[in-house]
RNA sequence: GGGGGCGUGGUGAAGCCUGGAGUUCACGCCGGCCUGUCAAGCCGGAGGUCGCGGGUUCAAAUCCCGUCGUCCCCGCCA
């Protein structure tokens, strides 16, 4: 096998006794009890048993945790009374004839087991180590796992794995752009892709027809549990293809994924839901499904109300909807959190209900209520005694987003034990910003559905655009992009971008469009989130070797740095005046 | 930009609310004993500017203010 070793430890089983083996690792447990001493090797492939009499090796006196080492010995069983059935190893051991110390180690700055959670500033200083644990090496592997299978379906479907530039224009829609500035034209700068788009649609005119590429993708934004600065997408795209081909092909390189990862063979295909049916129903376009507690309309019930919230809701166009929450203690404490937890998504309160046992409501506004009324909302939410129910009533995006926050605080499992994958479909072409302005809320190379309703009636106009989610986590999304030169300046023309700023902007690529473009679509779903969920993570960071800090600092290699200024120089910058006072003053 | 949690020997925690000598526990480290352990065991030892700065007080790990780091969340993330 090679120099230092000729077996993997984790696979040396029962059927290898009586002979002499070569295995290299590192030392994973040491326990001398004087006369004979026990190391736990490691590999990459698992551990296994040393057994050593230290009057015959010397070296064992001064083996060390994590020291690397190279044993050579025959495998036997172990007595009777001393098999660890934890250990797929666990039937044999390793009678030491020599040990060989490849290299010492310093004592370790934390334990490399899992009974402890280290602070994970310590553990991204010295990752090399962290990696080293099973359950951070687990996760290595799953993504390795995950990729070979993606790349494996797209292969065998016939598409072109292809790279694209990662220094590229910077513009100014979407998120910030990580900049990069130029030597040879100096005062220019090059940014970092926030994804393929342009060039894989490029490519689609260029006759690829089947690209796809797992690409490292650039976002200047604030980092969060699931969100990095540099994250991984698979990006995908088609030709002549609508969206029921992305759709079926990013099926199955998820199957293949989670097949290869968690060796279950998901049902296909996955459950396909329009925007609009999962506001209604799950308050999120990126529901959770994996658990019930719905939204449901409770408008109809208080048309003729008392209860002047209500009304006065449904008289401004509003909506009234409720969940019911199940049997829970609800003490006063919870009410009122659960009410702060509203307001900050926009609600102006929040109405709770508790069912008692003879179908009345323990609740602020139950005096407000006629019987009908408390009877209509107890059937309408299946009530059973002991429920607690919640209600809001506001603006219908308002009241539904409210309702979907609050179902994720009580319903989410703890876990990705479960998977529930699916798709939403016919998103709303454009959004409104806070200002009343109007903005796409995929990209602006979206085809609408309805170019009249688009141009008439923009607010309500959808999208051929569609999301990924699993487990109420956005994985990704795609669209049926425009190929038409015409309906992109249209489109551009909605967004307030005059010809002019988009032919500044995108003119290459309109100019593009203009030479016979086929019909196309495509996708792109985040490979960290992915993996993050099938290894049940709650962070990106546990699925990614060496990612950065909240505040993206990476403390092991103490990026970002100070440059010298001869580089700066070169480059053709000058700090500001207040970023030299900040830097001094530091 | 905003809200919240955390910061105590190398690691993890307790102590903080209710101020009174760096106190405790587990892991690790160093030394010793030990021939069947697998988180080995037993005995002994070393190791801390309680993140940093300021304030209150006779006295601050503990109370107050600021600051830094880190984590979670909102904004942001086409």
């Amino acid at each position: 096998m090679s120099q230092y070793r000729d077996t993997a430890a984790g696979t040396i089983g029962s059927e290898a006794v009586g002979s002499t083996v070569k295995i290299a690792g590192w030392v994973a447990r040491r326990r001398d009890h004087g006369g004979v001493a026990f190391i736990d090797v490691r590999d990459a492939s698992g551990i296994v048993q040393v057994v050593a009499d230290p009057d015959v090796i010397d070296e064992v006196a001064s083996l060390r945790m994590e020291y690397c080492v190279a044993v050579s010995g025959e495998v036997r069983p172990r007595p009777d009374g001393t098999t660890n059935p934890d250990l797929p190893t666990g039937m044999v051991e390793i009678g030491a004839e020599e040990i060989q110390i490849l290299s010492p180690a310093d004592a370790l700055p934390f334990m490399l087991d899992d009974r402890v959670e280290v602070d994970e500033r310590v553990r991204l200083e010295y990752r090399y180590l962290d990696l080293r644990r099973a359950s951070m090496a687990a996760n290595i592997a799953a993504r390795s796992k995950a990729t070979a299978a993606i790349r494996r379906t797209l292969d065998d479907l016939g598409f072109l794995e292809i790279e694209t530039p990662t220094l590229v224009a910077s513009t100014p829609e979407g998120a910030r752009d990580m900049l990069v500035p130029s030597r040879l034209r100096e005062g220019h700068f090059y940014a970092l892709p926030q994804s393929p788009q342009l060039f894989k649609q490029l490519l689609m005119v260029s006759g690829v027809e089947r690209y796809f590429q797992i690409a490292r993708c650039y976002r200047d934004e604030d980092l969060r549990s699931d969100r990095q600065l540099e994250f991984t997408q698979l990006d995908l795209e088609g030709s002549f293809w609508g969206q029921d081909e992305v759709l079926d092909t990013i099926e199955q390189t998820l199957v293949a994924a989670t097949e290869a990862v968690r060796g279950i063979r998901l049902t296909e295909p996955f459950p396909r839901l329009t925007w609009q049916e999962v506001m209604d129903r799950y308050g999120s376009d990126k529901p959770d499904l994996r658990f019930g507690m719905e939204i449901a309309d409770l408008a109809d019930l208080f048309e003729s109300s008392e209860f002047g919230v209500f009304t006065s809701a449904l008289e401004s166009g509003g909506a009234i909807r409720g969940i019911n929450t199940g049997v829970r203690d609800f003490p006063r404490s919870k009410a009122d959190e659960l009410t702060e937890l509203a307001k900050a998504n926009g609600a102006k309160g929040l109405v709770w209900m508790v069912v008692n046992d003879d179908r009345s409501l323990r609740s602020p506004v139950a005096k407000f209520l006629s019987d009908a009324e408390i009877r209509g909302v107890i059937d309408r939410l299946e009530a059973q005694p002991g429920d607690v129910l919640l209600l809001v009533a506001d603006r219908w995006k308002t009241a539904v987003t409210v309702l979907g926050a609050l179902r994720n605080v009580l319903g989410r499992p703890a876990d990705h034990e479960d998977l529930a994958f699916l798709w939403v479909t016919d998103f709303p072409m454009f959004e409104e910003e806070e200002d009343g302005s109007i903005t796409f809320s995929h990209h602006p190379f979206t085809t609408p559905q309805d170019v009249e309703m688009m141009a008439t009636q923009p607010e309500h106009a959808l999208a051929r655009a569609y999301d990924a989610v699993l487990n109420g986590v956005e994985l990704g999304s795609g669209s049926v992009r425009i190929h038409d030169p015409e309906l992109q300046r249209k489109v551009f023309d909605i967004l307030g971008i005059d010809s002019e700023t988009a032919e500044r902007m995108f003119g290459w690529f309109l100019r593009a469009l203009r030479f016979g473009p086929p019909p196309h679509a495509g996708f792109a779903f985040g490979i960290d989130r992915l993996v993050m969920i099938l290894q049940n993570e709650d962070s990106i960071r546990e699925v990614i070797p060496f990612p950065k800090t909240q505040s993206g600092v990476d403390p092991l290699t103490g990026s970002p740095t100070l440059v010298d200024d001869r580089q700066l120089a070169e480059l053709g910058i000058t700090l500001r005046p207040e970023t030299r006072t900040k830097l001094e003053e530091s």
